[in-house]
Order: structure tokens, then sequence, then C-alpha cells
DNA sequence: CCCCCTGCATGACGTTTGTCATCTGCAATG
DNA sequence: CATTGCAGATGACAAACGTCATGCAGGGGG
């Protein structure tokens, strides 16, 4: 028999799932919450064998939740459920110790197997975004991903020099940098594209 | 006994909302789809009493699904379940005459309970919504909405001109109108604020 | 010690944006 | 027919944006 406790922010997907995975014969779910820090102490209460986690959630983010379980040592798989299919998320995930890693596109009886694969050890990953993740590295540095994260909420060179104490011209060559290395022609782009492969 | 059909395009959320649903005994899931025209065909062939849809769909979404079944005078009643609490999304619903429009954040008991009322002849919409929709009527009209999509993905006013047959100048100035209505400070934030509210 | 790399600043440049006042053509309305 | 209203165009202006070459301080590492 399988434990497993659920992290999902938006309940009817949390209560849709759990539904799912009920009706899994070698599968109990013993919890779920609806936010990170809740997720943290029914896992301390409940001790599951898996977490199945979203990544966006509020207050702690499922990525977050897998480093501390990490850290801790905790005796815990993780499987995380996301819809962002971002390369960057990815491997971040992988980073924190994750065993599996599906999309909310997969068909529904991926999740089942992959808990089973994950029980006995294994590892489930989506293959063809595990491809992209070791495909292409986040060109960015810290203050380039500051200044377009800012950039993206519609402030100003002037604006995001002030936020960062920076001078606006600074800013501006920043900008101009993350620009040339997204190959992309304005902010906007830089912003969107940055977002969609998950380098913020 | 209700019969409907599912759209939804995430294939992980289809299958759990269609496991919620065939736990209830008094409903039965027919079929579903993931995507609109996929869910049209289905609708046809297998004549539900209800369709429970999300809106954002690759070809045809939610809203102009149920146009569609409105303009056809199908007696199919519709459920919009949505991420989307966004004010512009229910009005436009409501006038394509949908029966529910229930958020994911809603719990997930929510579902088969607005199932039944909407199957009675009742409606089933998110009460704090409804206010919302309401309050605060769409300040843009269909040129500065265009414009401002476009704007929002990058595209500089020259690139939307010629898309859209218009003199570079003008843009800047439908533009400059929607930057106005929205009281915010340049094209970015005007997106932003437009999209969070609905108004695309 | 010197060299080079990194992080930030400066100034100049041309382009794009955002704002206005004004103008044109066309259709609806009286 | 004259009048009004509306969609779009124009042109001018200041501000913000994107690019680039250059400068300068502070560390390392040779």
């Amino acid at each position: 028999m399988i434990h497993i406790v659920l992290a999902e922010d938006q309940a009817m997907v949390r209560g849709a799932l759990s539904a799912l995975l009920s009706l899994e014969s070698d599968i109990e779910v013993l919890g779920s919450a609806a936010d990170g820090e809740a997720a943290w102490r029914e896992l301390q209460r409940l001790k599951p064998d898996v977490l199945v986690t979203d990544i966006e959630m509020p207050g702690l983010t499922g990525l977050e939740l897998a480093q501390r379980i990490q850290r801790q040592e905790l005796p815990i798989k993780v499987i995380i459920v996301t819809t962002f299919a971002r390369p960057g998320f990815l491997r971040r995930a992988l980073d924190a110790g994750v065993s599996g890693y599906l999309l909310k596109d997969a068909p529904a009886e991926h999740l089942a197997e992959a808990l089973r694969t994950v029980h006995r050890g294994g590892r489930a990953i989506d293959p063809q975004l595990a491809l992209e993740a070791w495909s292409e590295a986040d060109p960015l540095n810290d203050r380039e991903r500051q200044v377009l994260r800012l950039a993206g909420e519609g402030q100003s060179a002037g604006d995001i020099a002030t936020r960062l104490n920076l001078s606006h011209g600074t800013v501006r060559n920043y900008l101009s940098e993350a620009i040339g290395k997204l190959g992309v022609s304005n902010r906007i782009e830089a912003y969107r594209l940055a977002r969609q492969k998950g380098w913020l």
C-alpha cells in the first residue's frame, strides 16, 4: 500500500486528484493541503511514502517543499505535478531531489504509474521535458533576471533603478544585455521568453 | 441520472474530474474532450444533459462553445469551470447563456452540487464573482483590445500597424487611449491590467 | 606588482513610445 | 442638403527605450 499526501492549491483539482487516486486499490490518500506550509505540517503528522505536489502554491512552493524535505533527509519521495513545461523548473526540481515530474497534460493514468515507479525507488520524469532541460541553460545572470522581472511588470528603467539602487543607465544596459542574449528585440519579448523557459 | 460531457485541455485534470464525478451515483460521464472542436463533436454524438467545460482550450474556447450551443438552441446546459476569477469572463459567459460558473478554487463537492442544481433548471454562479461582474464594465473598444493584445506580445507599433492595416500613428493613438482609460502609464501595465480583468 | 575580469556608470546616438491638437472621409441623422 | 459623429491619419514634441563605446573601481590570480 502506497501512502501519499497531496498538495495542490486549487481545491477542485485537489479533490479530483484525490478521487482519482482513491480508485487505485494500492494507493491511499492520507491527507491533502492547499498550500506549502500546510503540506509541510501534514507530512510531519502523516509520514506518507510519497508527496504529490503542484509547484505554484501560496506561501511555500512545491520546489521549496522538496528542498526542505531533502535538507531534513525525510524518507519521503516527491512527485511534482504541474502545468508548466518549463525546463528551468525541472532543473530546479531535480536539484531538489525530486523523484518524479509530470505535466498536467499527461494522461491521468500516468500519475498512478509514476507513483508506483517512484515508490519502488525509480524515477518518473516527463521524457520530452527531460531532453529540453539539459539542452538549454539559463543565459541570464542575477541582475538581468531582477531587472527583467520588474520590467515585465511595466516598470520603467528609472523605477527599476530606484528599486535596485542602480543608475538608470545601468538598468538599461542590463536590459539591453538580456534582450541580446535572448535574441529578441525588446523588453516585453525578453520577459515573455524568459518566463516561458522558467528562468523568470 | 445526469448525463454529462467534459471538456478540459489538461489530460490529468480531465481524468481526475471524470473520476470525481463518476463517484456520484446520479451522474454519468458519457465522454470527454481535450479541445473545443472535439467537445462539439462529442456533444452532437452523445447528446448529454450538461456540458462541463474549461474556458482556455486550444481551438474553440469554452465561451465560444457555449455561444455555439446557444445559437443552435441545443438542449444542453453549460457549466464553466475555470481558474480565472475574471469578471469579464463571467459576463461573457452569462451572455452566452451558461447556467453555471465555478472556480477551480471552489471545493470539489460544489461541482456535483452545481451539476444537480443546473440539471434541475437552476443556476450555479460563484457568488463573490457575480458581484464583481456587475461592478466594472470593460472600457475598451474593439480596436483598443486588438492593439493591446498584440502590444502585450511585444510587437512594436509598426508591427501592429502592418498586422491590422492601420497607420503606425493610429496604432499609437489607440494604445494611448487604452493607457488613459485604464489609468496606467504604459502599454505593459495596460496589458496586464486588461488581462487580469478578463477584458483581454 | 600588473593584468584582467566583473559590476556598475556615463554619455551619445537613433528609435520607439506616449500625448496632443488637428485633419480627412464617410456614413447616419435630422 | 447640412450636421454630426466616428474611424482613422498626420505631424510635432518630449520622454523612454535600446545600443554601443568607454571609463572606473575593486578584487583575484599570474
